[in-house]
DNA sequence: AAAACGGGGGA
DNA sequence: TCCCCAGTTTT
């Protein structure tokens, strides 16, 4: 250990003195099962939301025979609210794994813990290290905050090279002694000091050498997941203009994008795209021969989860061939006055179109 | 409206 | 090994 290490975790271990959290009821007769309990339930909820759960988790089931005698039902049930319940069921199957397998005692190191359903290597850390008095880092949230700020660790933690980094520097900081303290302490910091956003730099300890503060660059740590790039389709509009000025519209299916709204009647643009097939498209789907393309504008709609480029044709409907067109008025099909204020479900898009259609009749 | 959270499980 | 997922809170 350098002495720079050292006086991170001194650092880090006078400020949880004078003002980490002590009083949490997890905090108090600390036991693996206790501090297990609490960590899983802190992975995905606020400590304030937290504490009811865990007293009344701890008033059903007392301790580890307990919760792997309970119905997962009824576990289940204590969990209602928190959120992702697959972490209730591990719950429960570790607890029948530790009766049966280790004796109803916790195993005593990290890697056994490990092979316990629902821990995974920081949760499993952070049992040995507060209950078990084992030397073992931690890493979790605030732990890779605080970490890649104090170090300026470029990259987002979920690929795997930036988490090797980052459990290298949670390794060499962790101290031999007073483990317990360190880590709940570094979960304090990030949690009180280093947060998110907006972190309270001038009260931390290591604001001297933190690497990030130097830089004024603290949010910019840890690197944010990589938005995954949201996939791109293409499709045309067709405004149909009848004789009367009137817009056809088609209702479109009950579920999927804009469910149950209507919209234009649209082509999917694959190739390039034809005046004549776009005719013989829109003949196919609506019995209407049209005529007098004028192409807009291309623009973007981007849903959570693609981007749809929307190109609007404005073209008129034939009337002189009208008689055979397989569109009715009714649930399906609606031919749609610019004038009239509309009571019908629009998806935000074919409401500006509409509106700039009327503006151009 | 989007990002974050820790671990499991499937590609 | 990487990627996606689950549910809720926070920003």
């Amino acid at each position: 250990m350098t002495h720079n290490d050292k006086t991170f975790s001194q650092q880090v271990l006078k400020w949880f003195d004078h003002h980490g959290r002590k009083h949490l009821p997890w905090q108090q007769d600390i036991t693996p099962y206790r501090v297990w309990i609490s960590e899983i339930m802190l992975q995905q909820t606020q400590v304030t939301t937290v504490i009811p759960y865990f007293e009344k988790f701890m008033a059903s089931f007392p301790d580890v025979a307990d919760l792997a005698n309970a119905a997962e039902d009824d576990v289940l049930h204590h969990w209602s609210g928190l959120g992702y319940y697959s972490r209730a069921r591990n719950l429960h199957k570790a607890a029948r794994m530790v009766m049966e397998n280790h004796a109803g005692e916790f195993p005593q190191s990290v890697e056994a813990l490990e092979q316990l359903p629902g821990i995974g290597r920081s949760t499993a850390g952070a049992i040995a290290s507060i209950s078990m008095n084992i030397r073992a880092p931690i890493l979790d949230g605030n732990v890779k905050r605080v970490l890649a700020r104090y170090r300026a660790i470029e990259g987002w933690p979920g690929q795997s090279a930036v988490a090797r980094q980052l459990w290298t520097i949670a390794e060499e900081y962790t101290p031999q002694k007073r483990g317990a303290d360190y880590t709940q302490a570094m979960m304090d910091l990030g949690a009180m000091v280093c947060t998110r956003s907006k972190p309270s730099c001038l009260i931390c300890p290591l604001k001297d050498s933190c690497i990030a503060h130097q830089l004024g660059e603290e949010t910019r740590f840890p690197g944010s997941k990589p938005k995954k790039d949201k996939p791109e389709r293409s499709v045309k509009m067709l405004m149909i203009i009848n004789q009367n000025g009137e817009v056809l519209l088609e209702k479109r299916p009950p579920t999927g994008i804009w469910g149950g709204l209507w919209g234009f009647p649209e082509i999917q643009v694959n190739d390039d795209l034809s005046e004549d097939s776009l005719s013989e498209k829109t003949l196919q789907l609506t019995g209407i021969n049209i005529i007098e393309f004028e192409e807009w504008d291309s623009f973007r709609h981007t849903f959570s989860h693609y981007h749809l480029d929307i190109t609007p044709v404005k073209t008129f409907a034939d009337t002189t061939k009208l008689h055979s067109c397989q569109v009715q008025e009714g649930d399906h099909w609606h031919w749609f006055q610019p004038d009239t204020p509309s009571q019908l479900g629009l998806a935000a898009p074919v409401s500006k179109l509409l509106k700039k259609i009327k503006q151009n009749l």
